[in-house]
DNA sequence: TTGCGGTTTCAAAAAAATTTGAAATGGTGT
DNA sequence: ACACCATTTCAAATTTTTTTGAAACCGCAA
């Protein structure tokens, strides 16, 4: 191990060195599912559509409306947002009408208090 | 405009349409900026980074030990956090040590909810 | 000044994510 | 059954992100 400053390593060690500090991280299963939460909010495009079916849920045909983009580019990033449990469909005739999860709904709230 | 089912429609129309929709959502700048914090902790190695600095904080060299990486992934990596103003880093001698920002702790707050 | 250690930068390669347009699927109406 | 609409799936193309290893930079000590 490489000599470092006095006091970032006594303090270290106080915590039981580096394996201390991992041991005091959450389980890596919590890790990757809060990553994954976060990759879906990671691009605009997918955040404005959380936001939007916040405010009111929409079928598909109306999110591609206000955003402007094709079908299947929806289609994937509504994917995304599912998959990472943010957003649910409910089919009511020809129409899946989207809108947030419990989830979906507390993340929101977060973005709210920045 | 297609067919939209009945009660969905008037509550978009009650909403002032999808203009009305847009209109309530956050800035472009407010969305972009929050879909990079967003981004920066999409991936676990970096939120494992930020968790550890919260911890403790850590020079770049005991960060790339306890993570087992090359110095330069590392590098990247502490770069995506700290343009996200999730950590920061102070130099002390040859040494550079990294720990969270206001933001970087609030956020690990939020992980800590779920 | 030179040598060394800590860290970043760089450009190319590799990997991952996204976009695209066509095809497929499912439901409704005639 | 056929036609139409809403939506997803698919595979290839495109774009973006990450990784890699070498070079560069910075500060300290002799």
């Amino acid at each position: 191990m490489p000599e470092i400053p006095d006091p970032i390593k006594e303090q270290c060690e106080k915590k039981g060195g580096l394996k201390g500090i991992e041991k005091a991280l959450p389980s890596k299963k919590n890790i990757k599912s809060n990553s994954q939460i976060f990759k879906a909010l990671a691009e605009p495009m997918r955040l404005k559509i959380l936001l939007a079916v916040i405010e009111q849920p929409l079928c598909a045909c109306l999110i591609r409306e206000m955003l402007g983009i094709s079908d299947s580019k929806l289609s994937y990033h509504l994917t995304v947002l599912k998959d990472a449990d943010l957003i649910e469909g409910s089919k009511q005739a020809s129409w899946i009408i989207y809108g947030p999860t419990k989830l979906g709904t507390k993340m929101a709230d977060i973005i709210d208090k920045f």
